[in-house]
DNA sequence: TCAACATATGAACGCTTGCTCATATGTTAA
DNA sequence: TTAACATATGAGCAAGCGTTCATATGTTGA
């Protein structure tokens, strides 16, 4: 992977990180995986608008999915998702 | 701060990084601080483009400024912005 | 198979953002 | 002060993004 090719993937990846609704739902996720209506519930949004954002976090790999009956459950991807959230906050709290 | 503001605030971080150009211009500094032409010239941009865009880096905490003389030299704020950077590059070449 | 529920998706709209172009401000040397 | 250089800024435009609304797809139990 060249130098420019990184430069833009790096951007990409903050981009998912730019977005209040997409920041509630990955520290939502923190305590464990979670179905799209328990966390429309826990968030107060649509189902619609929660399930628009799951789909960009999944397709960017920063969430899991996995079906169980009806519902689909929603987890955070790895630790890396994590580290960058906590590493920010850091720098917020500052 | 209550947890909205902080959602907020998280999210307003991560969006500056969250930008090709922004983050050519944080990696154009991780070596020393630089002058304005040289990242234009450095990067190939306008001086007008990397202006706009070390104001928002600026304003945002992200890198500090100094003066000398005719030139004004720009360099990364702490090591919040490092880590962030290289969390997020480990992430992409994994 | 059909009704009820859970989730996903497409279109459209309003808002934001990064660029260019033109111009303004700041600094030094003469 | 004035010319020359370095940097900053404002307006305007095109592209991207998150939401809502309506609807489609998927799954279970009867």
């Amino acid at each position: 992977m060249d130098n420019d090719t990184k430069v833009l993937e790096l951007a990409e990846l903050f981009k998912y990180f730019a977005d209040p609704t997409r920041i509630r739902i990955m520290f939502f996720l923190r305590d464990g995986e979670r179905c799209v209506n328990d966390i429309a519930d826990g968030l107060k949004m649509t189902q619609s608008a929660v399930s628009h954002q799951l789909k960009i976090l999944k397709t960017s790999k920063l969430i899991r999915s996995r079906r169980e009956g009806k519902a689909v459950f929603y987890s955070l991807a790895d630790e890396h998702v994590q580290l960058i959230l906590e590493t920010g906050m850091d720098h917020i709290l500052e």
